[in-house]
DNA sequence: AACCCGAACAACCGCGGACTG
DNA sequence: TCAGTCCGCGGTTGTTCGGGT
């Protein structure tokens, strides 16, 4: 579908802002409030473009912007739920007052990947960098090789796959989902890594109170598509993510426990060395505002201010569920 | 002093979803 | 239902700056 342009381009400044126009749209937005990017530049008297003007209150002079550098928790907590939630750096940053997406993107690329690689952690798939091969194919690639899977949209695959490989029998069975096929016969050719994933769920628990199962499966028609399949290609994955009610009581303490190592293995923070009673991923992650909490051993309902709703299902980062299987998007996600 | 290079970050661009008539 | 429009997101690019040679 075409589009007009956002803006008269051939009227409009680019580059750096200057401190006057800074002033005028500050002054702009303080009289008449955020909103109406398109037609702002022009009652402020700006030359500039919709989106630039947004980008540059969003980004820089918004009164609420927390300046300076990343805190060592800031830091943490970005790494945890980028391992959640991938490239969502949105909703990354509605976690982290007073920062920006745009601010903890840059930060990501520049400070906290080096970071990981130096722990010897892929900062795209958050798994351990090994040098090992997988599979029984000796020219497969090395995982530092590997092509992360989940290029912008989906979730890290590393959730799922270290609790595929945790114990975690019942849920084992249907996580056998991720290989690396070698599409190349030919051994003189260079063989290219490749995800493939077959139609199968990956089922991913989290904490006991909050949803247990976030339910990752190809919705395209490679359904047929396995480890052995040479058709299938990265480009055509297409994961829905799914959450649905906790389990019983002693699952969720083994799947918090089954997190808790997860993290440990990364290298984070955990509870679970140092004591027996257990934290709740929600609190783990920094996330402690009481909905999200899961330190309860049972479900309480969640009252939504200004409405007369009360939900008596579960709350995941500021999304809701009820008793039935929960469809999620995260770019749906209300988060400002 | 001049040049190079990499880090840091501001800003741009294109796309897709939501909304509306 | 569909086309047009706006907004927000995420990837990418451009610019600046500091350190090393």
């Amino acid at each position: 579908m075409g589009r007009s342009p956002c803006c008269e381009k051939a009227h409009t400044n680019k580059g750096a802002w200057t401190k006057e126009e800074d002033d005028r749209l500050i002054a702009y937005i303080r009289a008449h409030g955020e909103g109406c990017w398109r037609s702002l530049p022009k009652a402020a008297g700006l030359l500039r473009c919709g989106k630039s003007c947004r980008l540059r209150w969003i980004n820089y002079l918004r009164p609420d912007l927390k300046r300076g550098n990343f805190t060592e928790e800031e830091d943490e907590l970005i790494i945890k739920l980028h391992s959640l939630l991938g490239n969502k750096w949105s909703l990354i940053a509605g976690r982290l007052p007073g920062r920006t997406d745009n601010e903890i993107k840059n930060y990501w690329n520049t400070h906290i990947r080096r970071k990981l690689l130096s722990r010897g952690i892929d900062p795209t798939t958050h798994r351990p960098i090994l040098n090992h091969t997988h599979n029984n194919n000796n020219n497969a690639p090395s995982s530092t090789d590997v092509k992360p899977c989940n290029n912008n949209n989906s979730i890290p695959s590393s959730a799922a796959q270290q609790l595929q490989e945790d114990h975690h029998p019942h849920h084992h069975q249907a996580v056998k989902t991720i290989c690396f096929s070698n599409n190349n016969t030919n051994n003189n050719e260079e063989r290219k890594p490749e995800v493939v994933m077959k139609r199968e769920e990956i089922i991913i628990p989290f904490d006991y109170h909050q949803p247990r199962e976030m339910l990752v499966r190809p919705s395209s028609s490679s359904s047929s598509s396995s480890c052995s399949d040479t058709t299938a290609t990265p480009d055509e994955l297409n994961l829905e993510l799914k959450i649905s009610p906790p389990c019983n009581f002693q699952e969720k303490v083994n799947i918090v426990r089954h997190q808790q190592d997860f993290m440990m293995l990364q290298g984070m923070p955990s509870s679970r060395s140092s004591t027996s009673t257990t934290m709740c991923f929600s609190c783990s992650l920094g996330i402690q505002n009481g909905k999200d909490c899961a330190c309860h051993h049972h479900p309480h309902p969640i009252h939504y201010p200004g409405t007369n709703k009360i939900n008596h299902g579960y709350d995941f980062l500021g999304l809701k569920s009820n008793n039935t299987v929960l469809n999620l998007d995260f770019r749906s996600l209300e988060m400002k």
